[in-house]
Order: structure tokens, then sequence, then C-alpha cells
DNA sequence: ACAGCAGCAATAGTAATACTATTAACTTTG
DNA sequence: CAAAGTTAATAGTATTACTATTGCTGCTGT
């Protein structure tokens, strides 16, 4: 596997980007060192100057490969996102029981492959912080309805469609997959914040394995009710 | 109920604002004009020069009754919150079975109340607008730590109490109400915002009716699959 | 070998945004 | 009716987001 993804060139839409930072050197550098300040301090405070003082350019030569900072954080989501996918796919093809393949996929959304702490020059431990503080703000704006004409959600959308598939397999006849699937996943991502920043919004013994635990058992009871309600 | 409500002075915690905007006609127009911006194009487009162009008076007189557009961002979600535990408490409090008390809370978090349309001079339906929008970048911020301490999020931290208190009654024993809380009252403003904006990540008839009817089964499903796993 | 040109990054801007210090006007109160 | 307090407008500054232009570097063809 670590070896599977090494070689691996996951690749951005290339209408993300206005150059493709992958083909210089300065162009990683501002992937790498992006993603620390936004990890860091987060968007708002991030600024195409502070990056390029940060890796001793200038702010106009980060704007040749980036529109703007929100163009830089859909570029690394939509790496991140399609990054997950390879995986997911890979750690559960295995898995013949769809109940452990569910638990084993939510495993790895809400914390990711620890092995494979840097994947082409970027840290995805990182990225992963990055998805849950700033991933919402990507769609929740103006350029939403663009963005996703452009496809520029198409990575988030198949980890999706992924877990609805799974669902599927636990319960063919269930019909509101997408609905559940993103319920799960995203409550898995808002109860990581919530541990960390809001408490008083969480149970206290919802982390770690307890939290994939309940979120499949979220999706268990659900299906199975379905199942039986019919 | 709405003699009640109409009479009520809803009170947004002192420190959210440097004046009180219901204390001047000018704070007045801030409030509901501001309302009417911030639904219309989002928080990042919104600043108080184009507020105070709007209202005719000038920016730095903005500046005196909120110290930055978050503030006003954070006194208006705060404010919704507070009113919708009123219309939540009242609509209730005379449904005895826990499950129906359930589906009729989550109706109002979704839907709001739609007889009462303004409230204090505030247009209640499109503050939900800018609640499943712009929420989540009032907690997904470097200011959270802070704000979490201010007590700036009590209104919120209230509603999610009232349903993880039915949750509670639906089954006593079961331990993640929190959780399960926050889980189905964010599900429910996610798949509002994917069904106008990103359709690929919900199913076509998750709608009116039937997304309150789906999450009422998410949450039952589990409440009874905890029972019985004991 | 070197003229030309293609690609890259730096210089030097502009316009808009967020925010503040100071002043002017008006209201209340002793 | 004068002093004190309240309110909003003027006139700024610093930062941010973004762009047009220029200059440098290395490769290519003859």
């Amino acid at each position: 596997m670590k070896e599977l993804l090494s070689h691996l060139q996951i690749k951005v839409q290339q209408s993300v980007y206005l150059k493709d930072p992958e083909s210089s050197y300065l162009g990683k550098k501002i992937i790498s060192v992006g993603i620390n300040m936004l990890e860091q301090n987060g968007l708002e405070s991030f600024t195409f100057k502070k990056l390029a003082q940060e890796i001793d350019t200038t702010e106009s030569s980060v704007y040749r490969y980036f529109e703007s900072k929100q163009k830089l954080l859909l570029y690394l989501t939509s790496w991140y996102w399609t990054y997950l996918e390879y995986v997911l796919v890979f750690s559960t093809n295995s898995i013949t029981s769809p109940a452990d393949k569910l638990f084993s996929s939510l495993n790895i959304i809400a914390y990711g492959n620890k092995e494979l702490a840097i994947v082409n020059n970027k840290d995805t431990q990182k990225l992963h912080q990055i998805i849950i503080t700033e991933f919402p703000k990507v769609y929740l704006n103006q350029a939403v309805d663009n963005d996703y004409h452009a496809g520029f959600f198409e990575g988030y959308t198949r980890i999706v469609d992924r877990i609805s598939q799974i669902l599927l397999e636990i319960n063919p006849s269930f019909s509101h997959t997408k609905t559940l699937a993103t319920t799960l996943l995203e409550g898995i991502q808002k109860q990581l914040y919530y541990a960390e920043h809001l408490p008083c919004l969480t149970d206290k013994d919802i982390k770690n394995k307890n939290l994939i635990t309940f979120y499949t058992q979220i999706a268990t009871a659900t299906l199975n009710s379905s199942n039986n309600g019919k």
C-alpha cells in the first residue's frame, strides 16, 4: 500500500489552478508551506503575501499558480478527497463483511491513514485538519454553483458514493444512501472538531474507537429499521 | 403564541455588541438591512461600507454598534437560536409523546415557524437561511475558543440540550444524546443546503416532510438499537 | 556559437477592505 | 442655560486582494 500510493500521482482538475504546482519547485513549496499555514491559522488569516514571505518569493509569483486563496484551498481539498478514495479502496477491498467495511471506511474518514503521513510532499494529517475546519467554507459560499458545475466537488462526491455503495450492500433496498452517507461523514468530522473546541456539544467518551462505533451503529440501526419497517 | 413572541424581547449577550442595536433607530436598521444583505450575498462579500451605503449612514457609525462583521453575524445567529428555543418550547410543550415531540422539534429546526415571519423587526425565514450557510463560519475559525468561553454559543447549546432531553425521554438509558442531537440538527441543515446547491450529495425525495421523517427515523432506530443491544 | 523566444518570477503598482482617531452636533440634566 | 454625555460623521491608516509590466534565464534551431 505504501509503495502503491507513493508512486501514484494524484491529479487535481486543471481548471482549479492557473499553473500546475507539481510542475516546479516553487509550486511544490506553495503547496507544502500552504498546508502548514492553513492548518495553523485557518483561511481567514492566511494571505498570499504571508505565504510568499514564508517561502522567500513574492505575492505575484504565488498568483501565477492560483487565482485566489480559495482556489488554493479547493486544490488541497480536492487532492485530499481523491487521495482518501485510494486509501479507502486499498484498505477495504479485502474486507468481505459490509458492516466491517463500513466500520473501516468511517475509521479512515475520521483518522486517515497514519502510516502514510507524507504523500507527494503533502502532510496528510495536516490536510485532514484543514478538511475539518476549512472544507465547509469551500462550498458554503457564493461560488458553489459555479464550482459545482465545474466539477470541483467530484472527489468528495466519489467518497460519498463509495460510502453509499457500502450502505447499499448492508441493505440493498435502502433508498436514502446519500443522505445517510453525508450525515455519517460530516457528523464524524464535526464531532472531532467539537471534542477539540466546543466540548459541550459532544459526549465525553465519543472519541477514538467509540466515535466510529457510534456512527457505525447509527448506520446499521437506520438500515435495519428501514428493512423492518417496510 | 404569536402574541407571546411578539411581546417578548429576545436579549443577546452584551459583549457581542459595542452598543445595543435595539436602543436606536440606526441600530435596528443595521440589523434588519444586515439580515437582508447577508442572506442575499453571504458574509464574504458583505462589508460595513456597503451596509452603510444601503441605510444612508457611514461605515464608522456601524462600527459603533459592532466591532466587526463577524460579531454582527454572531449577534444575529445568537438571537436566532434564542428565538428558536422559544418557538420550540411553545410549540412542543403540549405534546406528550416523545417521538411526536422529536418530529415536531426537527420540523421547527428545518423550517422554522412560518406564521412568525417577522419578530422584533427581524425576518426569521431569512435568518434561517443565514444560519444554514453562515453559522458554521461563526465557529469554524480562530476565535472559537474565546467565543466559547465568552458564552457566545449558549443559545445553540440550549437548543442541542433541548433535543438531547427529548432523545432521553425516548430512551432514558441512552448515553450519547448530544452527539446524536448535533448529528440530527446539522444533518438536516446540510441536506437543505445540498438540495439547493449540491444535489448529487442528497437523495431526490429528501425534502419537506420526508426530510424530517428520515431524521426522526435515524434517531428512533439508533435509540432503539442501543436499548436492544445492551 | 549565439540570436531569438518561451517560460518564470520580481517590481511596482491599484482598488477595495477593515478598522480607528478625532471632531462636530445634538440631548439631557443639574 | 451651561456642563456633561451621547451620537454620528469626517478623514484618515494599514492591510488585503489582485494585476500589468518588465526583466531574467535557459533552451532551440541554424
